[in-house]
DNA sequence: CTGACTGCAAACCCTTTGCAGACCG
DNA sequence: CGGTCTGCAAAGGGTTTGCAGTCAG
């Protein structure tokens, strides 16, 4: 399955806007990986993107596809599945709980809600498989982050991923 | 914050219990690292129970947590936060929207629901932090996964993660 | 006793980075 | 043209694995 053409034409458009605005070029290669991941519904992996765009564009390196895919998180155009790419993180509550998980540093906080097992899951989902676990996953800019105000400037637009290793004050 | 010695207790009694049933040694070393992750509400990765575990029990290794940390995955003691161990996958889909995975092949799919923003976030969650988004992710096993009966048995006691590159058929 | 388990060290894979050349604007 | 961006290749960091010795049952 895949996006309809009219909607990655859209897509491709307000990645032209959103770069222009922050005075990024367009590239063949950055405008390419966009199209790929905008155009697909699987959520792939850089690799992926990268066989893809490959394939139209032999030149394209994999590293070129990571850095074009980490500037596309950091201007909002795309996003990431899962809290954030770091080590496996283990959790050992038995109870059904959900987490909260701050952005800046890492930390995930386990919560209750009584409210989700009411939650009727939508029919398309018992089409896709059987289901196992449902749980919530809060991001956010947890407490602690909040305060320390200097480095709140994250890195947009470094387009080099923020540095590994953050969940410091755990 | 720590889990209540009483608990801890009680979930070492069950690792005990669930490793004779499974015909599995109690080793030091994994009734240590049992009992660390079980203790913690930080959701550590490897890394920080090997140095938590290490401190009490200096020859354990690295690999060592690794390996018992996945058996105890496998036999449902702990779990993993976030979809799973593999690459970092990228999401270009801009409406709200939440994540069916599959936790046999990786496959992911977007739904949407109509109920989850009328859902409440416990006050608990208000004290944490700002919240920047909030979704649901299911798992199961896909419909595709549940037709190839074969490697059903997933890998329960084989201590080794299963292979890695799952998504081959999205 | 004996096979399951461990520690070691090397291998692996994904991801990041320094650098010199290429290209957008 | 100039600074941004790319490709390359090598480094980095987390995780896995083969092997020989160790230990729980």
């Amino acid at each position: 399955m895949k996006v309809s053409p009219d909607d990655v034409a859209r897509r491709v458009a307000q990645f032209r806007a959103t770069a222009k605005d922050a005075g990024l070029k367009l590239t063949h290669q950055r405008l390419e990986i966009f199209r790929e991941v905008a155009s697909s519904l699987a959520h792939p992996d850089a690799e992926t993107v990268f066989r893809a765009v490959h394939a139209r564009l032999p030149t394209v390196s994999l590293d070129t596809v990571y850095r074009t895919l980490w500037m596309l998180n950091d201007l909002g155009l795309i996003s990431t599945l899962g809290p954030r790419r770091e080590s496996v993180r283990f959790d050992a509550n038995p109870e059904e709980h959900h987490h909260y998980v701050c952005v800046r540093c890492g930390m995930a906080m386990d919560f209750e809600s009584a409210a989700l097992p009411a939650l009727r899951l939508p029919d398309a989902v018992r089409e896709l498989g059987s289901v196992l676990s449902t749980h919530i996953e809060v991001r956010g800019i947890c407490e602690h982050c909040a305060r320390k105000t200097e480095d709140k400037t994250v890195s947009r637009f470094a387009f080099r991923p923020k540095g590994r290793k953050g969940q410091s004050h755990g």
